[in-house]
DNA sequence: AACGCGGGGTA
DNA sequence: TACCCAGCGTT
């Protein structure tokens, strides 16, 4: 494969000579290039042309959007299984969310999977099943920001779209040794990363940002010494690689507590109902519970109160969410068989048993409560 | 521009 | 255990 490749140097990529990261890196990608199950080799050939074997879009868009504030090493089998029950983009439109927010359960910001149900829905009936093949238009999708649009534009379809991630950032912050703090520098750092995105290999040149920002600009003790890109690199020089790039304080997590309100009956079912649409675990399955306060303790709902008589079970469930801290204090109550379906109506949800649980919508910390539980 | 939104990895 | 990471949509 790698003879019928045309040699670097008559590639226009490496004759501009404002490029200085590309030459580096391209090379160094062709060597080390992760093998990802939504990826194609680096500049795989084929016959005796010169044309590129691009990802299929849809697995582009479904890893782009997995990837998403989650790290690879997670996003595989979620993938593999995603592609497994919709092999198609219509496939994907034609499920139901229920079964969607099923799939995603665990990957978390589950707001990306209702939005990627829309798109697939608007991918699938407004554009006969095919992605976009720019920018702008990727744009315009349920759940396809800035970052996703260029991703899917440079590897779906080698378009020479500044891709700029955490990574991305990560790299042009260090190599430019900018100084300024994020989020106030994004701009500056757009501006460089697009003045170096090559015209030729676009696609292989965003990966291989993504994978060095990932593998050897690592966030704290970067690899220097196997950087392919350290000649040049002006955090090296300076020796401040590792505090770059600079970032604003972040505020602390507050605690919020509440009581979970465990339903029982005989057989060990319990009673999960549906959250809002919108907003913190949208759409996903919970166990009942009071109000989430940041008072010292939690506080008891007065409408779940009266529905049964409650005992404390020991031990809290602690979980994190992205702007705070939950501390969840266990309620359990036996339940009749007469009363079970009056109980379920009040509350607004049904019954399970545990076996059931893997084909429910539950997030993470909703787990953690039924496994402590039941 | 600031905030809401999960979960996993590492020191 | 404490801390770190990070795009999109909404406000």
């Amino acid at each position: 494969m790698l003879e019928t490749k045309r040699p670097l140097s008559e590639c226009t990529a490496f004759q501009d000579t404002s490029l200085v990261i590309a030459p580096r890196l391209l090379p160094w990608y062709d060597r080390h290039a992760r093998e990802l199950p939504w990826r194609k080799g680096p500049q795989k050939m084929r016959g005796s042309g010169d044309q590129r074997e691009l990802a299929v879009p849809y697995h582009v868009w479904l890893s782009e959007i997995m990837l998403q504030q989650t790290t690879v090493a997670t996003v595989k089998a979620y993938f593999l299984k995603f592609l497994a029950i919709w092999p198609t983009v219509e496939d994907l439109a034609q499920a139901d969310l229920d079964q969607v927010l099923t799939a995603w359960a665990g990957l978390g910001y589950y707001a990306r999977a209702r939005n990627l149900h829309r798109c697939a829905q608007v991918v699938a009936e407004e554009l006969d099943g095919i992605f976009p093949d720019n920018e702008a238009a990727l744009l315009k999708l349920p759940g396809v920001g800035p970052y996703t649009a260029a991703a899917i534009a440079a590897i779906a379809f080698d378009r020479p779209a500044a891709v700029v991630d955490g990574n991305v950032e990560r790299v042009i912050a260090r190599f430019y040794a900018l100084q300024d703090p994020l989020p106030g520098v994004k701009t500056e750092i757009r501006t460089l990363a697009a003045k170096q995105t090559p015209q030729e290999r676009s696609g292989d040149y965003a990966q291989a940002m993504m994978d060095l920002g990932a593998t050897i600009c690592t966030p704290r003790n970067p690899a220097c010494v196997l950087c392919p890109i350290q000649a040049g690199c002006l955090g090296r020089e300076k020796g401040i690689a590792a505090e770059l790039p600079k970032k604003a304080p972040k505020k602390l997590k507050p605690i919020r507590r509440a009581f979970a309100y465990l339903f029982r009956d005989e057989e060990g079912s319990v009673l999960l109902r549906r959250r809002a649409e919108s907003g913190l675990l949208g759409g996903m399955v919970e166990v009942p519970s009071g109000s989430w306060g940041e008072a010292p303790e939690p506080e008891r709902d007065r409408f779940l109160d009266d529905l049964g008589h409650w005992s404390l079970l020991e031990g809290q469930v602690k979980h994190t969410f992205t702007h705070f801290h939950f501390e969840i204090s266990l309620l359990q109550a036996k339940v009749g068989k007469d009363e079970k379906e009056q109980i379920a109506g009040k509350v607004g949800g049904s019954w399970h048993v545990a076996e059931e649980f893997s084909g429910l919508a539950l997030p993470t910390v909703m787990k953690k409560i039924l496994y402590q539980a039941v």
